[in-house]
DNA sequence: TACAATATGTCCACTATGAGACATATCGCA
DNA sequence: TGCGATATGTCTCATAGTGGACATATTGTA
C-alpha cells in the first residue's frame, strides 16, 4: 500500500529541504533550536544531529530568512528565533512549487 | 517578491527529488530517457546530466517503480518506460506528504 | 554530588554525490 | 562524408555533505 513508502519519503523530505523546514516550524510560532530538534525527532520519527541544526539555523539568520532574540527563562540561555518577511516570501514560493507538483502544471 | 527564489527552489527540488520528477514524467505518458532530459531542460531551464538521468532510470526499473519496452522507430532505438503500480503508490505517498506540508497538518 | 536533560556551538575524517569525460551507434542534412 | 542531433551507457576525480566527537554552561533530580 501507498502509506509503505511514506516514512522514507518524509526522512528524505526533511534532510534535503530542512532550511525549508525549519522556516516552517519557526513560522508556526517563534521558536529555539533545541526546542526544534525535539519537535522533529517526535513528529517526524528521524534523528536530527545539533551539529547540523544550529549552523543551519545561523545561516538562515544570515540570509535573513530568521531573526533571532536571546532570552533567558530561569537561568536557561535561548536563542529564540522569529521568521522575517524574506523568510515568508521564500516560503511562499515553496508552496506555490508544491502546488504545481500535485496539480501537475509543469508537465503540460 | 516571492517569485524571486522560485527557480532556485525548483533547481533544488528537481536535483534532490529526482527520482520522483521522473516518475512523474512516465506517470503522465510512457516516454524514454532522452526525450525526458529534453523536456527537463525545457520546463525547468536547468541542466540535466545524461550520466545522472540514465542511472536513475535502470535504478526506478530494478526498484520495481517503471517498465520499460524497447522500440525501434525509423532505426532509432528508444527504451521507452511505463509506472507501475508501485510507482504510481509511490507518487501517491509524495503528493499527500505535500498535502501535508502545504497544510501545516506536520505542525501541529 | 554526580548524572541526565536543556541549550548552543565548532570541527574533522570519512563517505556519498555529482560534474564531466569516455564510449558507442544511428540518422538526417549540408 | 563530416557534423550535429538523437539515444543510451559507464567511470573517475574532486567536491560537498554527514556522523560523531569535542567543548561549555546551567538546572533539576536521585
Amino acid at each position: 500500500m501507498a502509506e509503505t513508502y511514506r516514512k522514507e519519503l518524509v526522512q528524505r523530505i526533511i534532510k534535503n529541504l530542512l532550511d525549508i523546514q525549519l522556516l516552517r516550524m519557526v513560522q508556526a510560532q517563534p521558536v529555539w533550536g533545541y526546542k526544534i530538534k525535539k519537535k522533529v525527532e517526535a513528529n517526524f520519527q528521524i534523528k536530527l544531529r545539533h551539529g547540523a541544526l544550529y549552523p543551519m539555523l545561523n545561516s538562515l539568520e544570515q540570509k535573513g530568512f530568521l531573526t533571532s532574540q536571546m532570552q533567558t527563562t530561569g537561568g536557561r540561555a535561548r536563542k529564540v528565533y522569529t521568521i522575517t518577511k524574506s523568510g515568508e516570501e521564500y516560503l511562499q514560493s515553496y508552496y506555490a512549487i508544491l502546488k504545481d507538483q500535485i496539480e501537475d502544471v509543469d508537465l503540460k
